[in-house]
DNA sequence: GAAAAACCTTGACCTGGATCAAGGGGGTCG
DNA sequence: CGACCCCCTTGATCCAGGTCAAGGTTTTTC
């Protein structure tokens, strides 16, 4: 990326800062280089839904990018970030220049609409718990399929990404603990019993 | 899409064959010549969330191409279809040599995120009615903001495609036309207060 | 390091919409 | 043209999880 410097802007965002909001007008992407960043829609009532949690390494922004229009949803800091932005016309002249960058381009949207894919079955077809338990086990991944993983969000955005309420994730996480499936201790979850988590995470219901 | 002859094959399907499954290895791209096909996933027990409906001129299957791994769906032809399976190769390739065809292929994907981030927005902040309204919009709108519609689907898809169940978009429909917002006869439907839909659309409850 | 703010938990209650069950068309294929 | 099948509708019942309320606990911030 340090091809880029000298066209790039550098931001910085606070938390709780928007980066920009559903429906603005996009013109350019966004790399993340530091600081953790949510993607998100907000219904009329204030309800929220997260789509992406970005850290260090990501990009995004780029759909009004390559599809003319405004941005599907908005985006803000959730701790101190330090954001580069690349403006358009300069990315889409890389993006035609470089068939490789065009092709990592392609893969990572290819990711982001596989991800998406994932979270429509789970907001659909799962219920609440399953939806738990597949949340965890991703991040054990994430985290080389360590037993104890710290939680990267608070209880209450994770409600908002899993399509839930603080309150009901507080009482699968009791019922998760009952079953001896996981032991909670405020941000660490230690996972118990890999199997069974790995079944509810699949169809199953708790108890 | 004459060029792709000699190396492109040309498929068919009968109504309920399937083209691919979820978790097959995915190795070329489709692209819809005549006939209509979903993309879908499927639950352990059975229930059915539908991802796209594609027609004539669509292309699909390219994530595997991009991201190299399995399908994050399934395919099933809703009609007798025609289609044009390209090899991973010959479509990389193409890719590649054209940078004008990658940057349709970006646009392509970026709208499907695009509808997909609204689909998500739809089954976790808006409830069944709203859903319906919002799909009936939609419908109009490909359709020159025609008041009268016809229903591309049966009612029975259109219940997988909202995420929903046949017995619940029937009470929906009868509601909304008690409210006077609608007027159903079998396949087509009749919007009679568009302003009221929208509003409904957005965030409203029925009555 | 104390005050303020955000976050989390628990209980009681409520409701949107799923499920189960049973009839009623309507298109289509011998 | 009649029989089958699929699709749709309507009613009765049920339940996952949302909402409201209140109290306790961490985190921030100054």
């Amino acid at each position: 990326m340090k091809i880029l410097s000298g066209i790039a802007v550098r931001l910085t965002f606070n938390r709780t800062e928007i980066i920009f909001q559903d429906g603005d007008k996009g013109d350019g992407i966004y790399i993340v280089e530091t600081g953790k960043i949510k993607v998100y829609k907000l219904s009329l009532d204030g309800k929220e839904q997260i789509l992406h949690i970005f850290g260090p390494g990501h990009t995004f922004g780029e759909v009004p990018v390559f599809q003319g229009k405004s941005f599907p949803a908005s985006a803000m800091a959730l701790e101190p970030s330090d954001i580069v932005f690349l403006p358009r016309d300069r990315f889409v002249e890389l993006i035609t220049t470089t068939p490789a960058l065009s092709m990592n381009m392609l893969a990572d949207l290819s990711r982001r609409l596989r991800a998406f894919t994932i979270q429509i079955e789970a907001l659909s077809l799962k219920e609440v718990p399953a939806r738990l338990a597949a949340y965890f086990l991703t991040l054990s991944k994430e985290q080389k399929n360590a037993a104890r993983i710290r939680l990267p969000i608070s209880k209450a955005l994770l409600s908002n990404l899993i399509g839930t309420t603080p309150e009901t994730i507080s009482r699968m996480l009791k019922k998760m603990g009952d079953a001896g499936l996981i032991e909670v201790q405020t941000r660490t979850i230690e996972i118990l019993d890999r199997e069974s988590l790995i079944e509810l995470s699949e169809s199953g219901r708790l108890q």
